[in-house]
DNA sequence: AATGAATGAGAGTTCATTCAT
DNA sequence: AATGAATGAACTCTCATTCAT
């Protein structure tokens, strides 16, 4: 490895050591509440260097959104190889827990808690948020083709659906220590996507 | 009306107008963002005002917070007089949406948005949401005495319920704007409640 | 002397309190080197409070600059009563020097002291500038109209005027201690302006 | 040229070219907001390479200061030569001024700017100045021994002649937008070198 | 010789809260 | 009961300067 090979290396690990100590306080505290102070603490670092890596918070904040909105879009395409519309959908609905699952602090970030203001301004992220929303949109026509899903509109569908894993998400993020033993809650999520299939 | 009472009363009016206002401001710009300041000034009051009727902001708050959660509970008892379970189970999950959609600010403020830390460590509000919880479950306990929900764990199915509804809340509450014309967004969600049934 | 008019003075005499701190800071620092915890300090009141008088650092300048245009102005004015234009000219140079040794700090903010650019740009002072210098314009062609001022550009003689009670003035503000001991620097400023109407 | 010579000039080149960068920025936007990127940048070096060739910011200042009070007293000294006391006195007038057009930014940090608290202190420079203002005064007690400055104070007419040609040049170098259209200037400060000539 | 990552000190500004009136 | 002047602590962000490489 090169010594710019090296540099360039260090650099991004220091971008990632800001971004995931962010991350943390960001889906802790919320965002007004972290101060720069607090993400440079958490890596022992002086604020000053914060700026060294990013313009501002507001870029920090950006950034997490982006990385979150584009691994999110990218788990969601994966499930479009499976033949089956049934299975598709099914798997569609699967992955996007999934995926709230395996990033919740992401999620938190994407999806339920409020954006500072300039942030949703300049944000593009949403385009990825409303593909994902098409996709499903597509698979539910396809399930129609198959002659399931008799007398539903297709807006309805999908709409139930999107409300449906984005309320299991949430209230594994958000509720789960007081509703539910840890233990038993992906049981009980797997269970919930299987009740909703009932519906076809 | 003595002249104790006349007072009394004023004081609650009182306590109602920072509320109204604190609410409609956290709502809008979330909590960290609004200024003891611009509450008085929407009320046309001073800021040392404030703190004759409420000992902080925390307070008015937890306040909001508090008559939110009762609300929420009444409405939830309301259904409970309908004697055929499965209707009952229906209205319950209406009466959840109806809810948010009556209140949505309150509903943000309760079920979204993240609370104060201080807030959250008093809280006892979390009570009614557990009592409202196990209503549904004995709801969904007598609707399987029925003969329906067959196959179905009661746990699965209050979760998948409860979380299907808050979804669908969440997302009339943040993003309508965003998905759907403003005008056909309540058939979606009658639709939706309905496309849930079909599960039962 | 009523409670309201009370407050009033003693709002005003805090905002000339502030001023006043932040005008010797100002001109013995240079803006840029002026913090408001230093003008704080000054007046033994927390940096918070200057915020209530003054919604920013530039707006204490600003007021300052309007303060100073508009004395300047008013002495400018107040020798256009002498009926003899060569006396009126002669007192119209004496006034502008006056006014910087009466009012030193002042003098050096609008004069010499670069402004803060903010403050540059919303400046309508200059119109009181010009609106002088006009009328030294006026002066000048009446005196010429007497015969004085013969075979001499009514530009170049305005300039000429300007210029020298401007470095007169300059260095009475900025070099006095270096160049002259400080009691017969008035003879001296006085002999200059005589020196100057030897040329008419 | 031997290594040695050749790493000398080199050291020299870059001095030159950071005191060239530091001298346009100083003047443009004000020593204190001039910071040390913007200089390195300007010349597309880092910023630690400055403090190899300058101990601090202030020195780069303070160097800057010592250059151009050398050029100043040699643009100075230059006339003496003229051997008609009138005429070297004309002379040295217009030499001022003409350094001021020349060196408009050299003339405005050595004379107009105030200079940052540590320059001052450890300050020679003044001494250039008051040598200079000798040779003024000794240019004028040989004009008066031809005959003219009748009745006229030699520490007067000194101070006189130098506040006009510190007037044009102050002028000149921070209000020529303002008030005269760029073209006609040179005429202007000619004719008011000649108007001020009428006193003698 | 040159770099640029890192820092400490300090800037302007905001705000919940207090308290004398 | 109501005020609003005052404060102290906290915030984001900047910058001259240092130093290991």
């Amino acid at each position: 490895m090169s010594a710019k090979e090296r540099k360039e290396k260090q650099k991004t690990e220091m971008r990632e050591a800001i971004l995931s100590s962010a991350l943390k306080l960001f889906t802790e505290e919320g965002f007004e509440n972290v101060t720069m102070r607090g993400i440079a603490d958490k890596i022992e670092y002086s604020v000053g260097t914060l700026y060294l890596y990013f313009k501002d918070k507001d870029e920090i904040f950006f950034e997490l959104h982006n990385k979150g909105f584009s691994e999110f879009y990218k788990k969601q395409l994966s499930v479009q190889t499976i033949k089956d519309p049934a299975e598709r959908l099914a798997a569609h609905g699967l992955a996007y827990v999934e995926f709230a699952i395996d990033n919740p602090k992401y999620y938190d970030l994407m999806f339920i808690s409020s954006s500072p203001a300039k942030v949703i301004k300049k944000n593009k992220n949403w385009e990825s948020g409303l593909k994902a929303y098409d996709l499903l949109k597509q698979n539910i026509i396809e399930v129609k083709k198959t002659g399931k899903f008799k007398n539903v509109d297709t807006e309805v569908a999908a709409f139930s659906v999107w409300a449906f894993v984005h309320g299991v998400s949430s209230l594994y993020i958000r509720e789960r220590i007081i509703l539910f033993p840890a233990d038993s809650l992906k049981d009980i999520i797997t269970g919930s996507l299987g009740f909703l299939q009932r519906a076809y």
